[in-house]
Formats: C-alpha cells, sequence, structure tokens
DNA sequence: GATCCTCGAGTTCT
DNA sequence: CTCGAGGATC
C-alpha cells in the first residue's frame, strides 16, 4: 500500500527540519528552538514513521539508535595515513618549530591555524556523494577498525552533508569526544547500576567507540569535532586549511569555534594562554592547542618527517602534578636482571588515572631525588602516560623516613648483586637461575614483535614457570593441553587458544626469531640487520666477532654480546631444540659484505625525493652493494643522490664538489655502468 | 675527545 | 616516554 503523499510529505519537511536543528545545535552551536519543541518534532517524527513502516529510511534522523552487535571490527586500511603530530613542551620549543617553518619555506612570517586539541579519539569518516558510509578509527595510523554503526549514532555526525552538489569523494578527519556533563551523567547511571565508572571521558568515549553493540554506543553521548581532511575527490581543494575547516562547516559538520588565524610565534602564544584561561570553561577536555601552518600548499612543501607532519605542531599544557605518599620502594628484576626500584604510592588521582606506581629508574636518580619510604611527593604523568616523581616535599618529611638501599642479594633468587664502576643500573648476576629473569625472557620471547603469541602473558607464564611446567622457551613448542589443565583460572578453551598461538609461531622469520632470542643488546632494529646481513641462522651462529663487527651499527660491545650468547652450549642447544619442534622462517643468501661489493667503501648521502624509489629502497639498494648510506654530507662522502626538493645537502655536495646523480644515475652506477 | 643520533631496555594503566 | 649506552662522525 503506498504512502499517502501528504504523510510523505509531512515526513520529508519534519526530517528537513530536525536536521536544521541537528545542525543549529551541533554544528553553529546555536539552537534556534527549545529542546522541548526539538523533542516534540523528534517524536512527531517517529510516530509517523511507525504508522508507516515504509517511511522508515536509514538515514532518517530516528535511526541514531544502533542496531543488533558485530561479532568483530573490519580492519580498514587509511587512503592516507592518519599520523600523530610532534609536541612542544616550552615556548622554546615553539619558537624553534616556526624558524624551521620559516627556514623551510623561506618567508619572514607565517599564518597558521591554531586550535585546541581535544582529549579524545581520532577518527576518519567517509562521504560519497554527500552520503555517510564509513567511520574508522585511527589504528596505528595506517590500519584501523571499522566502526560505521558506533558512529552513525553519534547525532552531531551528519548522515547526509548540506548543499545541491557535495563532493565525490570526501575523507573527514575529526575527534570523538564525550562532554563533561554527559560524561558525568553517565558515571551517575554507572553508580546507580552498580556498574563500574569511568575514569575520565576520554576512557568513557573510547569505550563507547569500541562497542561490538552500537546501542550502547547510542547511550553514551558521544560528540563529533572535524579538523582535517584526508581526501577530496569532485570538488575544489581549498587554499588553506581555516578554508577547508569552514568548508566543512558548511557540509554540516562540526567544527571547533575557538579555532583562529594566527600569525608569528607570538599568535601562537597568545593563542594558547587564551585556551589556556579558557580551558576550565569549555564542555570538553583539552591537553594542549595545535597549530597548523595556514596554507595548504605550504603544507605540502613542509612535507612529513618519519611518522609526522612537519607544518604542524601540538603545544602542550603543562602536566597536572598531585601530591601522595611513598609507601614502600620495592625491586623489579627485568630481563637483563636489571634491578629497578619502583615507588608503592597511596593511590592518587592525576591526569585521568588513578596511579599507585612509579619507576625510580635507579640507584642514582633515586639519589638525586633522595626519596625515601614515608615522604611526601609530588607525582605527574610524564608526557601524560608514564608516572613519575616529580620532587619530594622536604617540608614534610616525617623523621622517621627510610632511605633506600639498593640489597646486596637478588630479592627473587638470592644471587650476589652486581654493579660495574660505569654503569648505572645494578643487576642480578643469576642469570637464568633467577625466576624473575627466566619469566622476563619468556614475556620478550613471546611479545607482539618477537614471536607474537597471543594469550602468553603475565599471569600465565607467572604459573608455568613456578610450577616449572616451562624453563626454556623450546619447552612451549613440547606443551600439550594437559599441561593447561593443572592452572588456575585456565579454561579448556583458553589453554586451546594459546596453544595454537604458539602454533602458529612456528612459522616466522628469522629476523623476529633473532630478536626474541633475547641477546644483550639486540633489539628489533640490530636482529633485522643481522638477518639481512648473514641471510642465515647457522652463518650467524659461525660468526666470530671481527665478522659480526662487518655488519653496519654493530661495534666491539654488540659483537661480543652475540658471540657470547652462541658460545653458550645451552643457548645451542635450547635453538635446536626449537628448530626440531617445527619452529622455521625463510633463509635467503647473505648480503654482500661490505668489502665486497661493487660499491664497496663508497659513502652516499641522500636528500629529497626520487621519483620511484622511496628511501629505504634506495638504502637497500645502495648496501646490496656494499655501499653505505650516510645522514649528512661531509669531504667523506663519495655521492649524493638528490631527487625533488632537494634541501641544504645539495647546497653543501654543490659546495665540496661531490658528484650528484639523480635517481636515473644511480641505477646506472648501480648496474655498472658508470 | 666531544657530540650527535639511534637503539635498547625498562615502565604505567586500561 | 625517558634514560643510558653504543656507534658513527668530526
Amino acid at each position: 500500500m503506498a504512502v499517502p503523499k501528504a504523510v510523505l510529505a509531512e515526513a520529508h519537511k519534519l526530517r528537513a527540519e530536525i536536521e536544521r536543528h541537528n545542525y543549529h545545535y551541533y554544528v553553529l552551536d546555536q539552537p534556534v528552538v527549545s529542546d522541548a519543541e526539538f523533542d516534540r518534532l523528534f517524536c512527531k517524527l517517529q510516530q509517523l514513521e511507525h504508522e508507516h513502516p515504509e517511511l522508515v529510511d536509514p538515514e532518517s534522523p530516528t535511526q541514531r539508535v544502533g542496531g543488533s552487535p558485530q561479532p568483530e571490527f573490519r580492519q580498514v586500511t587509511h587512503r592516507t595515513p592518519m599520523l600523530s603530530l610532534n609536541n612542544a613542551f616550552s615556548e622554546e620549543e615553539v619558537m624553534a618549530f616556526d624558524r624551521r617553518v620559516r627556514e623551510r619555506l623561506e618567508v619572514d612570517r607565517v599564518e597558521y591555524l591554531a586550535e585546541p586539541k581535544f582529549d579524545g579519539l581520532a577518527i576518519s569518516l567517509t562521504y560519497e556523494q554527500g552520503r555517510f558510509i564509513r567511520g574508522a578509527t585511527r589504528g596505528d595510523g595506517y590500519t584501523g577498525e571499522d566502526v560505521t554503526p558506533n558512529l552513525r549514532t553519534v547525532r552531531s555526525i551528519p548522515l547526509r552533508l548540506r548543499g545541491k552538489a557535495p563532493p565525490g569523494l570526501l575523507e573527514v578527519r575529526g575527534e570523538v569526544l564525550m562532554y563533561r556533563r554527559d560524561f558525568d551523567s553517565l558515571n551517575q547511571r554507572q553508580r546507580a547500576s552498580d556498574e563500574k565508572e569511568f575514569a575520565n571521558p576520554r576512557n568513557a568515549a573510547a569505550g563507547g567507540l569500541r562497542q561490538l553493540d552500537s546501542r550502547i554506543t547510542a547511550a553514551r553521548a558521544l560528540r563529533f569535532f572535524a579538523y582535517g581532511v584526508g581526501v577530496i575527490e569532485g570538488a575544489a581543494v581549498p587554499a588553506s586549511h581555516s578554508a577547508a575547516e569552514d568548508w566543512l562547516q558548511d557540509l554540516g559538520l562540526p567544527v571547533c569555534q575557538e579555532r583562529r588565524v594566527v600569525h608569528a610565534v607570538q599568535g601562537l602564544m597568545r593563542f594558547y594562554q587564551r585556551m589556556g584561561e579558557r580551558r576550565a570553561g569549555l564542555h570538553y577536555e583539552i591537553d594542549g592547542v595545535v597549530y597548523k601552518v595556514n596554507s595548504l600548499a605550504a603544507q605540502q612543501r613542509l612535507g612529513y618527517v618519519s611518522r609526522a607532519p612537519r607544518f604542524a605542531i601540538a603545544h602542550k599544557f603543562p602536566a597536572e602534578e598531585a601530591n601522595t605518599e611513598v609507601l614502600a620502594i620495592e625491586v623489579q628484576v627485568g630481563r637483563t636482571g636489571a634491578l629497578t626500584p619502583v615507588a608503592r604510592l597511596a593511590p592518587v588521582f592525576v591526569g585521568g588515572v588513578t596511579v599507585t606506581n612509579a619507576t625510580l629508574h635507579n640507584e642514582d636518580e633515586l639519589q638525586r631525588k633522595d626519596v625515601r619510604v614515608g615522604d611526601s611527593v609530588i607525582v605527574r604523568r610524564a608526557g601524560d602516560v608514564i608516572p613519575e616523581v616529580v620532587a619530594v616535599v622536604r617540608d614534610k618529611r616525617p623523621k622517621h623516613a627510610i632511605a633506600f638501599k639498593m640489597p646486596m642479594t637478588c630479592p627473587v633468587c638470592g644471587s650476589a648483586v652486581v654493579r660495574l664502576p660505569d654503569e648505572a643500573v645494578a643487576r642480578c648476576s643469576g642469570g637464568l637461575i633467577c625466576a624473575a629473569q627466566r619469566k622476563q625472557a619468556l614475556l620478550h620471547f613471546a611479545s607482539r614483535r618477537a614471536m607474537d603469541i597471543e594469550g602468553l602473558g603475565e599471569k600465565l607464564v607467572d604459573q608455568l614457570v613456578d610450577r616449572d611446567a616451562v624453563k626454556t622457551a623450546a619447552d612451549l613448542y613440547r606443551m600439550g593441553l594437559a599441561a593447561f589443565a593443572e592452572l588456575e583460572r585456565m579454561a579448556e578453551k583458553s589453554a586451546q587458544n594459546v596453544l595454537q598461538a604458539i602454533e602458529r609461531s612456528k612459522n616466522t622469520t628469522l629476523a623476529r626469531f633473532i630478536f626474541a632470542l633475547g641477546i644483550r643488546n639486540v633489539g628489533e632494529a640490530t636482529a633485522k640487520e643481522l638477518a639481512r646481513h648473514f641471510g642465515s641462522l647457522d652463518r650467524l651462529m659461525q660468526a666470530d666477532e671481527e665478522a659480526l663487527r662487518q655488519v653496519p651499527d654493530i661495534g666491539p660491545v654488540v659483537a661480543f654480546s652475540i658471540a657470547q650468547f652462541f658460545a653458550e652450549a645451552h643457548n645451542r642447544e635450547v635453538i635446536e631444540q626449537m628448530r626440531a619442534c617445527g619452529v622455521h622462517w625463510e633463509e635467503s643468501e647473505p648480503r654482500v659484505a661490505a668489502s665486497l661489493g661493487r660499491l664497496a667503501g663508497k659513502a652516499f648521502v641522500l636528500t629529497g625525493t626520487l621519483p620511484k624509489l622511496s628511501r629505504d629502497e634506495v638504502k637497500e639498494l645502495i648496501e646490496a652493494q656494499g655501499g653505505k648510506v650516510a645522514g649528512s654530507v661531509s669531504r667523506k662522502t663519495d655521492y649524493v643522490v638528490a631527487g625533488a626538493e632537494a634541501g641544504a645537502k645539495l647546497a653543501k655536495a654543490e659546495e665540496l664538489g661531490i658528484p650528484v646523480l639523480d635517481e636515473a644515475g644511480l641505477l646506472e652506477l648501480l648496474k655498472g655502468k658508470r
């Protein structure tokens, strides 16, 4: 049965009106009707849709209630990566940032867009032909999770863009957050229903966004603010960042009203101070301000360094500090036997979380700060993450406060504690006798960047080691289901999951395996270098210190650590056992040794962007033939490889009369045609 | 021998 | 994130 024309028109009218009010409320922050009036319109539309189910449209404002739970989140790859920003903590750092920008752009004065830095979660929204089709979390910056159903429940995110001719494709970057008042009422509800309260709005928002059941998200009252554009197709690209944000606002997306175009360091510092004053009065929490070079052409010229843009910086507010008391100072034993003093603190709420522990790093550091048990101390979260004891309040020191002394013997295994004369750390000399070191070695072995055995966490390793069920990493590969049966809190299902993860880890890479061994001074980067250089584990194991030193970035100390590790019969045995259990990887030919390649002993410096090859690819090609790639030009440099937008290094090369190659020239050289 | 840079290792909380 | 140490460079 067709819906009467009049009803259809009525529904359209209501939807348009509700969307207009949403726009005024969320985007312009200037509601034109009372909440009661808005509710009345909303109810009327709901009723109409209820009476005429065929009216229901997924883009109707009534459809923001969430749907049934999904089994999991899909992974989404961002078309352009969502990078993080570098931080500045002082005026000096901001001045240095501005200076770098001016030098690179060769101008005297830069126009910036300044805005608050939201303490929320970065997300990306994709609109096709003006329709909201996908929303994703930032994730690691390259891939995130598809949270579209959850974001559909966020009322300030338009399901359709305003205007007659929306762009064919638009990817909007912005932040999801929770207003303080919504956070307070959420916690009130949690309290009332005897559920766990959230520590801060950020966590509540994060929890809300990661719900598999979007109906829960809908109940969290999340907000969204846009601050950038990832991809535009089918519309003119704005000339400046501020113009882009104005345009986003015209399209119906909420953009922060505190944003300002300012000039030079003075403008930046004025904005910083102003936001510091306004901070407490805002609806949402911010942890600093962001400055972006306003001209998009200039942004492009500035480009990126590793993972962060050179055209923007986050100027953070000073970390919040709090007072608390040192209840005890305990000692932890790390993978290498390092003894680390840790302060147990009376719980204190600082920077959005309750802190109970803080590392004191080592004996010297502890002495410098002179922290004693019973002391009253000032605590902050360094870089807003890791708790740190800033200072002791000396006036409040009780008479009985006890100074800490590093134990003479290991608190875990009783072995002697040794501190080498020119080292800062004291170490347990017990080696693998020490249960703490064995546990840490296993955790390292299983960690994500090593063998990546999911589910083999601290609790499980504690039990396995305490029961002597596992002594070495090789033992992991010889465990059956039965070994888990007697463990506490281990259901058969989760035991199977761990076994499966262990099984999966057998298929690995040489670099991961070398890293997993936990050789002293051999981290991820060195392990990769070793794998590339030797190509096979046997060749690595047979290498003497002399041969090891040929590997870039390996000097006498690291070479000694590696040789010593493989000289140990026990270590060789464990490796053999693992190989016998089926741990395997692909081996390759050893890379041409530096003294043999065509480019042996030649030093290269790369600058600018080459048309086809990436920096890493070029580096690999040069190193494959025994050449070296250095960071800066000096008299020792043999060639400079320059691409587009080459900078000071090219100038220096010309000054010193060093041959400069372009990509084609480099390729010819590599092929031996020169 | 001094200095810059990168890597390794240890750490917190959700 | 922060510190310390190792390596490379001048």
